[in-house]
DNA sequence: AACGAAACCTACCAGTCGACAGGTGACCGA
DNA sequence: TCGGTCACCTGTCGACTGGTAGGTTTCGTT
């Protein structure tokens, strides 16, 4: 069983290794000898791990998956301002993840259907929350269903500003913006 | 002057040509050999016109700049809700932009400059429009330069999950919605 | 002590990449 | 008509890509 562990344990330290290399490179960009060279192997010795490059970029989007794999149920909008101030704090993984999804939006990319799919589902989620924070009417009049796109959107769409000028973007600050936006909590 | 024209022209093919390339493929993904066989050219032919690959990426994106390059004081909410309309008939566009500007956050990449001043550019003409459409506070409280990147922030946002999946997001009716959460005009 | 599997290696491979060198033909102004 | 520039070509290069084949060492189990 220390076997099973020590090989576990490898497989997380590659997924640790190409998070880093497709920020810095894109997952195109990430070549497995990269990777492989900031765990300390050769680019054969990953591939016992991992037979191929996609199978690698699968258990990095399954650490996604387990990252944001919150019950629905428990959200709430001041916790979503939270998670915004953590990922603040985190600039790489947030980097690793607005890389892969800009290059998701390409041809027949390996990571479209996982982001796809993704979407769908937070979408749903945060509908779900706004609709238990809210009601069916968010005090500006508009639906849960709707207001979930613009609630993602804006995650999104601050990830790249902050990303790219961190300086001027205060992505914490401007996210508790548009949730003011949403309309007085009903405290 | 005939030859001018000629050259010319030649060069606009190529950059539409590696315009379609960078949305299949990423500006990484993107060979010069499959820009180069779009125009019915060797790759060695396209370097005449562009000696390097960055140079061709430059044209791309200085063309970019000559779309959006509409003056600043004309701008107004309503064209910009055309605009996204505009946006949502050309997918090809977006997905060229969306791409690069997804690969943008990557280390060292040749568009990174080019994205952190544009985005520093339109924050600032989208907090002149507001301002001139709204004043100094909006109805909901906030001031133009703290709306500005939420509005861009909604913008590309909404691209990517349009992108992924046009059938379930509804781009343009997603953007009016969020025009509406800013507050209503003063018509 | 023997065995088997897991971990990792060396050695290759064919293909692709951007780029450089140098040539050829067409057109154009003098 | 001549000289030159422009538009393109063939040929070639070294670096790198992901992937395959086939060893060797280490180690826990029996």
């Amino acid at each position: 069983m220390n076997a099973r562990v020590r090989g576990e344990e490898r497989r997380a330290e590659i997924v640790r290794a190409a998070l880093e290399v497709i920020a810095e490179r894109g997952y195109r960009g990430a070549s497995l000898a990269a990777v492989a060279e900031r765990v300390g192997l050769t680019q054969q010795g990953l591939m016992h791990h991992f037979p191929t490059k996609d199978a690698l970029l699968v258990a990095v989007l399954q650490e996604r998956d387990r990252w944001d794999a919150v019950p629905d149920s428990r959200w709430r909008v001041d916790l979503l301002a939270a998670l915004v101030e953590y990922n603040a704090m985190r600039p790489g993984i947030v980097q690793t993840f607005s890389a892969l999804l800009g290059e998701s939006v390409t041809d027949d990319h390996p990571a479209r259907a996982f982001f796809s799919e993704r979407y769908t589902r937070v979408r749903a989620s945060m509908a779900e929350m706004l609709r238990s924070e809210y009601g069916d009417r968010l005090p500006n009049g508009l639906t849960p269903e709707r207001t979930a796109p613009l609630l993602v959107a804006v995650m999104d769409g601050l990830q790249y500003q902050w990303l790219l000028d961190p300086a001027s973007v205060d992505m914490p600050g401007a996210f508790r913006d548009f949730l003011r936006l949403l309309g007085e909590r009903p405290d």
